[in-house]
This record gives structure tokens, sequence and C-alpha cells, in this order.
DNA sequence: ATCTTAACGCAACCCTATTTGCATGAGCGC
DNA sequence: GCGCTCATGCAAATAGGGTTGCGTTAAGAT
């Protein structure tokens, strides 16, 4: 009753890291990205990744407990495993390098699926709001530097999570953007003009 | 092989629609709508949507088949069933109701659910788009409505969707907005900031 | 009121994800 | 290299979602 399943997830700082356990982990995840990319971002199910990844289903069901946990874990490792873009001190040319790999990668097969995953971690109080957390901050950090380095005040991290995150997610999501339009761009512009409209009623009054 | 089910979900539009019919309809989405209240938006099972209901699971599986495309059709007949918000000419006002109340949604125990089985069914090739579709287009139609009452051009319903319904969707499902804050009118300002700078651009040369 | 048959309830059945006990293999500290 | 465990494989057992055949109920038409 006081093993680790109690305390949630274990899914990584196990006490043996290395070698074979290395190996499984990288195999399972593997496997995850397979076969969502080929199921259009739909989870996969365990005895599925067991059969292409070579691992025994018990094993990923003692190691990820549900396949929610295991695709969040692969999404987890995905981002944090991406080089972040650089600020260069122009808010426009940032967030464009930003926004252009975003939606291409939502673009790719399967590419929604991991963030389907955070959602619907994010959800599901089993797994823990602080894995969601642990995902959605350093993009908040990132949007941040960006900010800082253009010295721009009138925008939060926050508005930009939610005025360029979501509408390329929804977007993609419901398949409302036309590949030959330039969504990356106009999105951008779109939360530069809101930016300008900001200044001017700061500056106008009140 | 050639009935009803091939051609996907009767669900509605039944030989025999009324009295018992419409009652069992009644009754298993009263049940999916309290069970996605308490279960914070994720689907039921059709076993606990039985047990509540009182009908037995083999009707519930012979009339919708699936979880999604249950919970997709309760999704369409409540949307349906909401009071569209008049268009009275002044945009800001008009978004302002829409927004205000679509954030109240989100915020409601389950209120995600729907928008959820939505996206859900959206990536599903079984269920199909025009489900989806008719969900959106109405949508579609009602922002054409407020912006054709206000004149304005600057901006598309799809635009609105994008800048409106993302936003509130990501923040809602990543529990990113403090109830404090009003975000309806934030976020009708910043559409409201993209069509004055999309404007300002048009005069000030294409 | 009667008839036809769609819609339903019931219960046995199937299928497959998930769990569990036990034996084996392999990190990693010594 | 040796030994202690953790991690894994294997296979049997379990559980519960989903299906199907059949008898019953009740719309809706005449």
């Amino acid at each position: 009753m006081s093993d680790a399943h109690d305390a949630g997830f274990q899914v990584t700082g196990t006490v043996r890291p290395g070698g074979r356990t290395s190996r499984t982990r990288e195999a399972v995840h593997h496997a995850v990205r397979e076969l969502m990319a080929m199921h259009n971002g739909e989870p996969p199910e365990i005895p599925e990744v067991a059969a292409r990844s070579g691992i025994n289903a018990a094993t990923i069901y003692r190691r990820w407990r549900t396949r929610d946990a295991l695709v969040l874990d692969v999404a987890v490792a995905d981002v944090n495993a991406a080089s972040p873009v650089p600020a260069t001190g122009d808010l426009r040319t940032d967030l464009l390098a930003y926004t252009r790999r975003l939606v291409e990668t939502f673009a790719r097969p399967g590419g929604l699926g991991f963030v389907n995953a955070l959602t619907t971690a994010s959800r599901d109080a089993r797994i823990g709001t602080d894995r969601v957390r642990e995902l959605v901050q350093p993009r908040l950090d990132r949007f941040q530097e960006m900010l800082d380095a253009s010295g721009t005040t009138e925008l939060s991290p926050l508005d930009l999570v939610l005025l360029i995150l979501g509408p390329a997610h929804l977007g993609a999501t419901l398949g409302l953007i036309e590949p030959d339009h330039d969504v990356a761009a106009r999105l951008v512009d779109s939360v530069l003009d809101v930016a300008a409209g900001r200044r001017l009623r700061a500056a106008g009054g009140g």
C-alpha cells in the first residue's frame, strides 16, 4: 500500500536509470511516436506499443500505468529535447520563428497528439497539474525572454500563449487552416496589433 | 451490409421518433450531461450512462455505437437548443455578450467536455466531418451576421473563431484563466485591436 | 381496436485490455 | 568479479467494455 504507485507515476528518476532501463524507455517512446504519427495523433493502446517496441506489455504497464501518462511522458521528453528559438530583440522575428515551427509541428502527422495529451492530462487530477506545469512554464519563460529582449510591456507571456497557441491549436484541430495561407504571420501580426492597440490606449488616456 | 450502421450514425430522424424513443433519448442525454459534469468533462462510459439513465446498455450501443458519437450528439443538441445572442450592430457589444457566455460555459463543471468531444470527433474520420461542420458552420454564420451588422470588413468569421474561441478554449483547458480577471472583455478588445490594426494598415499603404 | 414492426430489455457471449505471481536477466555498488 | 536488487519477461488469471440472439413492449398507421 505504500509503494511508488500511490505517489503517482515514477516514469523517470528511477533508482536504476541506465543501461537496459534506458533502452526500454527509448524503445517504448519511439514506438509511441510512430504509432501516434500513423494513427492521426490518437493515443496508442499499450498492447500495440508493446508489440511494436518489443517490450513486454506488463513492463509498460508497470512503468507508466496508463496510456495517457505514457503519451504525456513522451510529450514532455520531446518538448524538453527541442532547442529553443533565440530571442533576437525583434519581437516579430522571434514570434514568427516560434509560431512557424509551432504550426508546422501541428500540421505534421500526429503533431496534435501531444498537445491533446497535455490537455487530457490537465483535466485528469491523477496525472497531476505539476506535470502539466512542467510543460507550460518553460513556454511562458521563453515568451518572457522575447518580451524582455524587445522591451515590450503591453503584452504578458500569458497573452502570447493564449493568442498564439490558442488559435493555432484550435485551427489545426478543427482543420480550419488552409495550408497556402501563412497562418503564422497572420497570427503574429494579430498579436502585434493587440500590442499596438494597448500602447495607444495607454497613451491616449486611461 | 446495407443497414443504417454503414452510413454512419442515425441518432435522429428515425422511423419512429416519438413516445418511448424520445423518452429514451432524453434520459440518456440527461445522464450524459450529469456524468460529464461530475467527471470534469470526461466522456462517460456507456455502462455508466446505462446505469444512471435506466436505459439498457445494449440499447445505447445500438443507437449511438460509440462513446464519442454519443457525447457529440448531446453537444449538438445542446448547442442547437441555445438561443443565439442578437446582433445589435455594435460589434463590441455583440462579441462581448457572446464571449461572456462562452467563457461562463467553459468554466462550468464539465463545460469543456463538449468542445473536447467536438475536437475528438474532428480527428475521427468515422464520426464524420459533416457532423463537426454541423456545429461549426452556424457559429461562423452567427459571426458573419455580427460583422455585417456592424459593417466590419477587416475581420472574417474565421478570424473571430480563431481569436476568440481559440484562446478561451486553451485558457480554460489548461486552467490559465483567473476568474477575477475579465477574460471575455480582454479577448474582445484584443480582437478589436486587430481590426483597428488592419484598418490602419489598409489605409496607410497596401 | 387491430396490426405491423421499430425500439427495447435481458442474458449469455466474446474479446481484449489490464493485473499479478513467479522466474530470469542485468545495472551498479562493493 | 561478486552480490544485491531492480527491471523485465512470461503466462495465467481477471475484469469489464462491447456484441448478439431472442422474446417483449409499444409507436404509429389503417
